[in-house]
DNA sequence: ACCCCTACAACAATCGATTGCAGATTCTAT
DNA sequence: ATAGAATCTGCAATCGATTGTTGTAGGGGT
């Protein structure tokens, strides 16, 4: 608004605002950082030169020079699920946290949605020169790869599940005490035919699916089944329906892998006419803001994103500070609503 | 997993790994970008070596060299309303329908998320020399700022609304015509008196009103109350639940400014034991995958977001290239479900 | 008047890769 | 054997900023 003057000729670089002002290259760096080295009058004279000219100096130079470049990777893996989506609003719920984090401390976000087609897929991430470090949100079933990295690759902070001796810095919750509480809960209500919906192949929901058949077993339950659900949104819908019509009255109970496996189960369960818990129970998984927003509100299990995330950033911080921070291990929560 | 020996001492740069294979740094620099230039024998040798010690070499450099930094900015502005989150649904499906187009492109993304609070935001990113093209989603409050940097900053396109004469180069829908499209199919259900939900203040919002008043007045019509929801999601559920316990049945049909709110609005209505569509019928914005899984399924209008992500890409792309690629607008559609 | 110290600015090396140009080697043809 | 062409490879400049070191001018103390 009140700025106007447009730039005569526009200047490139250090040198000709240098030039422009009559010093040298290394005085106009240190000018624009503010440094108290330059002498007051000169340094203050630079500035509004290049407020003026509208320069800024060119951040690859810079952090091609110090070494540093401020950019944190956010890595999306989906090797189980090429088809999966970034706008799975899981992603999207912790990226938003994250995003909120490490905007806050000044650093940038390169974010990378990638299929672990080549096997090097995470060394030309994090061998780019490009990023301080790298936040990895899921570990699809690229465990290995992860922890191949993990041991030279320090700054690397990984969602997902923690398993004992490992080199991967992970933060999230036991995903088996997780199953638990929904079969818990579940059978808690009366349930005796638990089934599993998601995808068994990934880690995170296969400890889920293993903490559900703690619990059945607990009870004495017959072994919950599991059903293969996509995680593609596009496919998932046609897939749950499938199930459900398939049910015939031998289910009761319902463990989602995810509440957006949830919400589509319910949806489907409603489309039969079925009754949402009074016929068949349904649990989440997630606990995203959704879950509280729809009709019928989701019981689901908390996995604390925002918290996590927290949890995340600041462990990277401190591994990129040089630290050694440790894994971190949530406690899920049960959250009752109106789905069971 | 097949690949393993430890590489000796790492690599870290292009001149380390040319004296260990006896030639030249630039020789090296050949070889590992495929050029026929260097002998088919040294070529591969050098591959062999660098893949040996999982060298790559460093993009900052590399980039700063060639000029081109494969990186494309997307930025969210948040003027308006700085509280909202980046988990906001609507970002995140156009963001993730932005990620599938960058990448298969091979173009990285750079996230961010912006207040603009200096009034030179957006010179900040586009100056950084980091990026070789910019994407922004939504105008927000800023369409002069934006203005302002189009004028000479040419590989930027906008999430958003077409003045006649802008500089800047949009993709967005006609949301005037569908706020009117949403006025007309509340309209046609019977519904007499009108509100809209949703912050004025934001330029597409504001649009949409604008419509919903022309579908009014055109049907002789009061002049429907515009009623402010704040975009952040955590206050939004109560400031709707506010609304809609003052509305006493003064109230029939509800135009949500985005399919956030409307379901926001739905959740609400049922808890005051409301019926919807039959004593107040409601319609969302943007069709967001969500629309069609949640109960019950939301009337909408469509902003046909993978179709304008793919505009906005492909736009994008031509102004890399030095071509001028004209603003898109797309027609808004009506998809008729449960609500309206 | 002389010396020393401080404050400031210029010089030049550096980060790590790319690439135009020139020099060197090998090969072919005469 | 030798000119000439063809094919490689090395050298050095370059991208644009940062920063340790060196040099110089000015001021103050005796």
């Amino acid at each position: 608004m009140t700025q106007s003057s447009p730039p005569p000729g526009r200047i490139r670089n250090i040198a000709e605002l240098a030039r422009l002002a009559g010093v040298s290259a290394g005085t106009v760096s240190r000018a624009l950082a503010g440094k108290t080295l330059v002498n007051k009058d000169t340094r203050e004279r630079i500035q509004a030169l290049a407020r003026e000219h509208g320069f800024r100096p060119n951040q690859m130079a810079r952090r091609l020079r110090v070494q540093e470049t401020r950019v944190i990777g956010v890595v999306v893996p989906l090797g189980h699920e090429q088809r999966q989506h970034l706008s799975d609003p899981f992603f999207m719920a912790i990226l938003g946290h994250l995003a909120d984090a490490l905007t806050e401390n000044g650093y940038d976000i390169m974010l990378s949605r990638v299929i672990p087609d080549a096997d090097d897929w995470l060394e030309r991430i994090v061998d780019s020169g490009m990023l301080d470090g790298v936040l990895l949100i899921g570990q699809s079933n690229q465990y290995d790869a992860i922890e191949q990295v993990a041991k030279r690759y320090r700054p690397m902070v990984v969602w997902g599940s923690n398993r004992p001796g490992a080199a991967q810095c992970t933060v999230g919750v036991d995903n088996r005490l997780g199953g638990r509480l929904a079969g818990e809960c579940l059978i808690a209500r009366g349930c005796r035919n638990l089934a599993f919906l998601g995808e068994i192949d990934a880690i995170e929901l296969n400890e889920r699916f293993l903490g559900l058949c703690d619990a059945a077993s607990a009870a004495g339950l017959p072994q919950p089944k599991p059903l293969h659900v996509h995680l593609a949104s596009d496919v998932m819908a046609e897939e749950i329906a499938a199930h459900v019509a398939a049910f015939n009255g031998t289910i009761d109970g319902i463990a989602a892998g995810s509440d957006l496996i949830a919400m589509n189960t319910v949806r489907a369960l409603a489309d039969r006419g079925i009754v949402v818990p009074g016929d068949i129970a349904v649990t989440g998984f997630d606990d995203l803001p959704l879950a509280e927003q729809i009709i019928p509100r989701l019981t689901t299990i908390s996995q604390h994103i925002a918290e996590g995330a927290r949890a995340m950033v600041g462990a990277l911080f401190e591994r990129i500070a040089g630290e050694d921070a440790p894994s971190v291990v949530m406690r899920p929560e049960l959250i009752r609503r109106d789905t069971a």
